[in-house]
DNA sequence: TATGAAACTTAGGCCGA
DNA sequence: TCGGCCTAAGTTTCATA
């Protein structure tokens, strides 16, 4: 059985191909290769062994919400009664479900067991899946809103360390 | 002057591609005009035009965390003692500078002010982050730290509305 | 707008260094 | 592991309906 690789076994290549295809998603592999100063065989050859290995997790168009119609991006940290692993299973089935919802976190803290992050079109919008949908699903205790009043910095990339 | 285009003039057509290039952004043409029923031409006219008119707004690659050597995600809600620009500017510009940072909120509340989203190898390092960078930065009176256990849900695009 | 054909670009396998 | 070569596949433009 094969050693998994970490990122210490990356070398300034690998790293290199990882930042940029961050930023840009659907480069072509022989632009790739231009920047990173390989040919595009081995540079192709390292993307794949980099998705292989689970570096690489998959790649996504990046949409912007208020052109689909989504003009309040809501923060819910929500509270359960019991921290039963039926609830937990429940609550988050329930919330699979609602297709607003494009995060949803399990978090450390006393005032709260989960995190959402939903788009919404308005504030009517809003209350409508607070009250019809999240306040409904049973166990949840408690929620608090905070509305997200603008995205500080561009969308960024994780260095590899 | 056009008109710029929000979300009702996207057809069926339109909605699918969006649909399907969020979940795999790196789909050739060809797969994506048979997936929705047109022939390869239309099929990039139509992707270009999303481009175009802002609906996409760019393609990345998604990586592993945990696989660059980051084992634990933090939440981090600051408040600051003044709400005035200056604060605020100097604040956003000073976490810009941390590679760490993947996100910030600018968000309403009366506990917190920002709300970040940092990667981090372990305790030590979040600590190091914590006490180094982000406590250093003028204006900053509260931080509150909530650890991400679990991540609930695959990642999903936005459905248009 | 859609289609289909044609010209061009890219991907991906193979091999020699 | 790299780089070059080669074939297949994909992209993109254009003429036509």
């Amino acid at each position: 059985m094969a050693e998994s690789r970490t990122d210490d076994d990356l070398d300034r290549f690998d790293r290199q191909i990882l930042q940029i295809l961050q930023a840009e998603g659907r480069i072509s592999n022989q632009a790739l290769a231009e920047r990173v100063n390989l040919s595009p065989s081995p540079c192709l050859r390292r993307v794949r062994a980099l998705e292989a290995a689970g570096f690489i997790t998959g790649y996504r168009a990046e949409v912007d919400p208020r052109r689909l119609g989504y003009g309040l991006n809501v923060v819910l940290h929500i509270s359960m009664d019991q921290h039963t692993p039926e609830r937990f299973e429940a609550f988050e089935a329930r919330v699979a479900e609602l297709p607003e919802v494009v995060e949803c976190l399990l978090i450390t803290g006393q005032e709260a067991d989960y995190q959402l992050r939903i788009w919404v079109a308005d504030m009517d919008d809003y209350q409508r899946i607070l009250l019809q949908h999240i306040t409904r699903i049973p166990g949840v205790s408690g929620v608090h809103t905070s509305f997200v009043l603008r995205r500080v910095m561009p969308a960024r990339g994780l260095p590899p360390r």
